[in-house]
DNA sequence: TTTAGTGCAAAAGTTTTGCATGGTC
DNA sequence: GACCATGCAAAACTTTTGCACTAAA
């Protein structure tokens, strides 16, 4: 299962066209753990208490491709520093709770007519858009 | 002109019933000038460069107790600081043009019904949302 | 006069970078 | 073998804090 998993991860890489090294594998594996979104510091810190001996600049610089390869989201909900989470590839939003900040991930968008009315009322044309939905979850109610 | 200005900004204050200083007024009239949002060090830079000898730590402050008493906004569109905004006081959101940065209020939201909806889809009550747009302005386009 | 805010400098954190070394293609 | 990625340590930043001093109420 771990085997399978990795390779898939290791075809994620090749398929962004970048090395598949083993310290990429690893955060790509870890974030697949996660359930929620991480920052870098508490990924590095993760793969520390499992042994890993990768260094914290290389996960930064993991970090940062992967979210400039589209494979993994940047989020920055709560205070200063960027989280991250790996997604799937479609168009998507995340719910968070507040109370126990699970992430959910909102598949169907349909905002697009909504979107277009509120850009063109202001002259713009929208590119892109990010909803963040705080709220409470079945099971901290 | 200023003074009325400055009047109302110490309006805005003693409504929070905090403190009124010149560094919070300087802080907020600097907001006031500002077209878009701001960091804490871009806007302590203005201030130095016209003069002022507030202190950085004071601009850390005065921004985030604002933010606090909810007189100014909180975003995080750009990378991993977090930038300032002076807002009216109704629920909006916020429309940034990718090519000059220029950020425009979306003042209608109406999206309740869709919240509600996504929320509930996923067993979630919906709190809060923010959603950030990006798109291109009239005349950058 | 009491209480809260400020400035300064130091500390704490996070993120980035330079460079020699090692791994991938 | 060429080139890219890594580790380490240093540097660059941003943000926070402690404390003596000053200003607001």
């Amino acid at each position: 299962m771990a085997r399978a998993s990795q390779a898939s991860t290791a075809e994620l890489l090749r398929a962004q066209g970048v090395r598949v090294t083993s310290q990429r594998l690893e955060v790509l594996e870890e974030l697949r753990r996660e359930r929620d979104d991480v920052t870098a510091q508490m990924l590095w810190r993760r793969l520390r208490e499992r042994g890993s001996l990768t260094g914290l600049a290389t996960v930064y610089r993991a970090l940062s491709l992967l979210n400039e390869k589209g494979v993994i989201d940047a989020l920055s909900h709560h205070g200063t520093e960027l989280c991250y989470r790996l997604c799937n590839d479609t168009h998507h939003h995340h719910m968070v709770c507040s109370s126990c900040h699970r992430v959910v991930e909102v598949e169907q968008c349909g905002l697009e007519p909504w979107l277009a009315d509120v850009a063109s009322r202001h002259d713009f044309v929208a590119t892109e858009h990010k909803i963040e939905i705080t709220g409470i979850c079945g099971s901290c109610r």
